[in-house]
DNA sequence: CTGAGCATACCGAACAGTCGGTTTGCGCTT
DNA sequence: AAGCGCAAACCGACTGTTCGGTATGCTCAG
């Protein structure tokens, strides 16, 4: 939206690989991958061929941009909430409120990062798994700290408490459509509502 | 698991079919549907491509068989769960686990399901759509009547609600592997406790 | 005149689906 | 029991098309 600056201003990522990453994830997001010729992605940027292979090396290239774009993003994310001195529970709350809201920010990326993983080549696959056990991880750890502090139930195994809320981050792109502007944020707050009640101690899940 | 039978037995659904569906569907779960050739699912299979396409007449169709087993089995059990005189409490956990029970049984169909739902024609796209809004609908309407009763929360939509808990059976495919053989009815009532505990009235969720 | 930025024509591989033909199983006549 | 006839089951070479990627040519700023 800002592409109509003066062609003088900052540092150009080059028109022609910005159209062409936008109409290739909107493509993958809307078809999938495999079924997303280059042919198409060319024509809906509006360039040709040979400029997109000047800029890219291959179409997977273009598939694992979108996972290094995410990436990247939700862990400098995670990172920073983590770092905070705040209680586990406000940090966890925080975590789960930023990834929802950069997860709808980024729909169509969403839709391809958890449709097609398998399409990546295999030692990018490694490298996307790998990253995302990090983040895993990082979040994990942030359950586990607030099960010691007794505030977290324990009676269920933390990869199934993790595995809960990262459901819903994964079916996102398959239900919600973005409506008002503030929709977005609200969903979010009702999300990370659900999970915290579900993982919270009450009477009965206390102990075991 | 029944195929040691004498061939003298039952109804046949030609040894061929079966094997080209059971190869069809894992080789679709682990490489996706665009990026699986028929050539390889009848090599798996051990049958000739004449075969194959003696039995189904089209790629497609194999692929659609996949939502058609998956789609009548869950109405007809959700059907039969609704249909109990039970409290409403013990019918939505009821179909809770089956649904997630279902989900573990059919693991890999579960991961063509959510994977390759756009691979399909544009008309069956919209079929599967449709039947999977029925699915959605009877769900909705058992939350509806818990929180008419008072003991669901009714301060989140209730869109949210069922969303929160269809997101499970979604990552499913993703993050479980069958380990011990009673693993898998755990991991349903666990889920089924989480998403539960999150959507019953508390103190700070009875009215709004 | 030179090289970066792009356009165009093209390549070999792989694909879904077809088709003429062969084999197999089975009811029926003799 | 033996042979006939015929349909269903199955085979696999083949076709037209599409794909990702490349090779080469053009253009214009510096």
């Amino acid at each position: 939206m800002e592409s109509s600056l003066p062609p003088s201003t900052a540092a150009k990522p080059s028109a022609v690989q910005d159209r062409v990453r936008r109409a290739a994830v909107e493509l993958f997001a809307n078809q999938g991958y495999a079924n997303t010729s280059v042919q198409q992605i060319v024509e809906a940027a509006g360039v040709t061929k040979g400029a997109m292979y000047h800029y890219f090396r291959s179409k997977d290239d273009l598939l694992f941009g979108i996972y290094e774009h995410l990436l990247t993003l939700q862990r400098e994310h995670l990172a920073a909430i983590v770092a905070n001195d705040s209680p586990t529970a406000e940090r966890l709350r925080a975590a789960c409120l930023d990834v929802i809201g950069t997860s709808i920010e980024f729909l169509d990326e969403g839709t391809v990062f958890f449709r097609s993983a398998h399409m990546l080549s295999p030692e990018r696959q490694l490298e996307v798994k790998h990253r995302r056990r990090l983040y895993n991880d990082a979040f994990a750890a942030l359950i586990e700290q607030g099960q010691r502090e007794g505030i977290f139930r324990s009676d269920i195994p933390r990869a199934v408490l993790v595995a809960n809320f990262f459901s819903d981050l994964h079916y996102l792109p398959q239900w919600y459509s973005p409506e008002g502007p503030e929709a977005g944020s609200l969903i979010a707050e009702q999300l990370t509502d659900l999970f915290i009640a579900g993982v919270t101690t009450t009477d009965e899940t206390s102990g075991h």
